[in-house]
RNA sequence: GGGCCCGUGGCCUAGUCCGGAUAUGGCGCCAGCCUUCUAAGCUGGUGGUCCCGGGUUCGAAUCCCGGCGGGUCCGCCA
């Protein structure tokens, strides 16, 4: 199964502007570059800055194989060139400068833009499916937003490939069986809620978490408890069917209270697969009966495992277990068996895994080549949130809240609205409120490289302001607001004509349109959500430039107010297309 | 002890894979801009040993080696 390479591969011109212009430079680079008789294919790059060109080509190493002035090189192959349709093509201080002319790059692309609207750098279906498996946290409590990351890590990338042209399951694996299930159906069964301190709120997780934290307490307290807790696991692990569904329903319960906090955050999971399942349907038998036949299967009392001398894991890890001595199998077994399952229901699996899951990913790899299966679940792993007190723990007391967040969000932003639009409706207000707040923390948690550990800061979940979904969302309000006046006022725009545009603010905005489709299939196809959120901002303060210097409606003629307001649908739709990539509502007034 | 990741102005951050054009932007701070389409905005200024030391190269934030600091992992836990 080949990927796609990041490289662009010009098929798309329906869909991205860019692609013939992009096609047609590299042609012409590459066949300027043979006549020197090197072997190169040459690479163009964006440049840094877009004024300079929007393809370029350096030619430093060139000019090493050819022992020429890197410059005389850019010259010589300016002048094999020549003078080329709709391009500009300049040679400075060593580089080989591509500008596309603005009059048909915004003619190819505002029209497109117009046409497409929330479809704009919607790729065709590419015939192949994906299960991205996110979240997956343990139901037995509300989620933290040391938690928070990783749903809408997993969340965007899913619809950045679909964006793509992939179909797309969500996946989330309730982990239903182990320990902390247990505790938390021993909580439910034998504690009364009366005892137990005021839940935070009504949601079933943040009612139920009392019952397990109260539960681990008492189990460490109390040895009968740990006995009885241990008993448990042994009798569902066993397939003890009953067990498990007493141990099930306050998992399903915990967990709905976690799907509406998802929910509410825009992140919507197409299927949850328990765990328990896999042990109940024979496959975890199956992966332990796969694995026995390994040559590298080893046995010590009774447990089976691994022996992984060979794998360069790295520390002190050279086992992988995968029964214990009483023949039960572990987490990573199961893990094994979801997998296993999961891989030949798919033809990509995407896995979003936090940092401490590197060492069991890869032994998980390991484990499934060993058992056959050719290809492995790619991962995006990500670094931590924590607090600046350190790491976030339920048990510590030392957490926030996705819910509490969530709410301080909305309830900012609620305060935000109410002194700059004290004429809306209340339920406007609220409506408001809610996408600017919950847009705030989902574009601070997705703006950052996920390797990066995040310290969480309320000061900068709840900045509404620079670069920050508001921002984005303020561009995007500001857009309709004028096109809703336009329409008002009867201005139509359907003769209006790109060749008008051709201010500084103009140019730079409209360029920067043109780039969405290539953004959206590099990212997809590298699986990095965090340059759509630099998209977005860019892109918004682009649009702000242009608001200022360019007047749309008070335009001199009706025919710059028709060209400009083209421009300015084209922009909302680019800011809405870039917003939903990242799971945030455009507002159309704020 | 070993493996993996991170280290860029007071704070946050892009660029790092694939070395090149004056290192990207935000927050903060300072000075301006609301009788023209929403000031959650715009303009200008301030601020940098790209953790340190070597090496490779015409050229290193980027590649290699060695340190330092932080995170994370190394269970018959999940």
């Amino acid at each position: 199964m080949t990927e796609p390479t990041s490289k662009f591969d010009n098929s798309f011109e329906s869909v991205d502007p860019l692609a013939n212009y992009r096609n047609t430079c590299s042609q012409l680079l590459e066949s300027a570059v043979m006549e020197f008789k090197v072997k190169k294919v040459p690479q163009m790059e964006i440049p840094t800055s877009p004024e300079l060109a929007d393809f370029a080509y350096p030619c430093f190493s060139l000019a090493k194989d050819l022992k020429l002035p890197p410059q005389k090189i850019a010259e010589m192959l300016l002048n094999k060139i020549g003078a080329v349709e709709n391009l500009k093509i300049s040679a400075v201080k060593g580089y080989l400068n591509f500008k596309i002319n603005l009059k048909p790059l915004a003619g190819a692309t505002i029209p497109l833009i117009l046409k497409e609207k929330q479809e704009y750098g919607t790729f065709p279906n590419i015939g192949k499916r994906i299960i991205l498996e996110h979240t997956s946290a343990n139901p037995n409590g509300p989620f933290h937003v040391g938690r928070a990351r990783n749903p809408i890590i997993g969340d965007t990338l899913a619809r950045l490939l679909r964006k793509v042209g992939y179909e797309v399951e969500v996946q989330y694996w309730v982990n239903d069986m182990g320990k902390q299930a247990a505790i938390l159906g021993w909580g439910v069964q034998n504690l009364s809620g009366d005892s137990l301190p005021a839940a935070g709120s009504t949601k079933k997780d943040h009612e139920l978490v009392r019952y397990y934290q109260s539960a681990y307490k008492k189990m460490e307290e109390d040895p009968d408890v740990e006995g009885v807790i241990t008993r448990m696991i042994q009798s569902y692990e066993r397939g003890d069917i009953d067990e498990l569904n007493k141990l099930k329903k306050p998992c399903s319960d915990v967990l709905a209270g976690m799907v509406e906090s998802l929910e509410r955050m825009n992140i919507f999971v197409d299927k949850f697969v328990w765990e328990s399942e896999s042990v109940l349907d024979g496959g975890v038998d199956e992966v332990i009966a796969k694995l026995k036949k390994s040559k590298i299967t080893k046995e010590e009392e009774g447990a089976y495992y691994l022996d992984l001398e060979g794998y360069e894991l790295g520390g002190k890890t050279s086992r992988f277990v995968f029964t214990r001595s009483d023949g039960t199998s572990l987490y990573t077994t199961r893990d094994l068996a979801y997998h296993w399952n999961k891989l030949q229901n798919c033809d990509i699996a995407i896995n979003i895994l936090g940092e401490d899951h590197k060492l069991q990913a890869r032994q998980l790899e390991i484990a499934l080549k060993i058992m056959g299966m050719e290809h492995v679940p790619e991962v995006v792993f990500y670094s931590f949130v924590s607090l600046e007190e350190g790491k976030m723990s339920t048990r510590k007391g030392q957490v926030v809240y996705l819910d509490d967040l969530m709410e301080e969000a909305a309830a900012r932003a609620r305060k935000e609205v109410e002194t700059r639009r004290p004429e809306l409706p209340d339920d406007k207000k609220s409506e408001i409120a809610d996408v600017v707040g919950l847009g705030a923390i989902r574009y601070n948690l997705i703006r950052v490289q996920p390797e990066k550990k995040i310290v969480f800061k309320w000061m900068d979940a709840l900045n509404f302001e620079g670069n920050s979904a508001p921002f984005v969302q303020y561009s995007h309000a500001r857009a309709c607001s004028i096109l809703r006046k336009a329409e008002e006022m009867l201005a139509g725009y359907s003769d209006y004509s790109t060749d008008l545009l051709d201010s500084p603010a103009e140019d730079e905005l409209i360029r920067n349109l043109a780039r969405l489709p290539s953004l959206i299939h590099e990212c997809a196809h590298t699986r990095k959500p965090h340059p759509v959120a630099a998209y977005a901002y860019k892109t918004a303060a682009l649009f702000n430039q242009f608001y200022k210097d360019c007047p749309v409606l008070p335009a001199e003629s009706d025919e710059l107010r028709a060209s400009r307001l083209a421009l300015v649908e084209a922009s909302r739709w680019a800011l809405a297309v870039a917003l939903d990539l990242i799971g945030i509502n455009a507002p159309e007034q704020m």
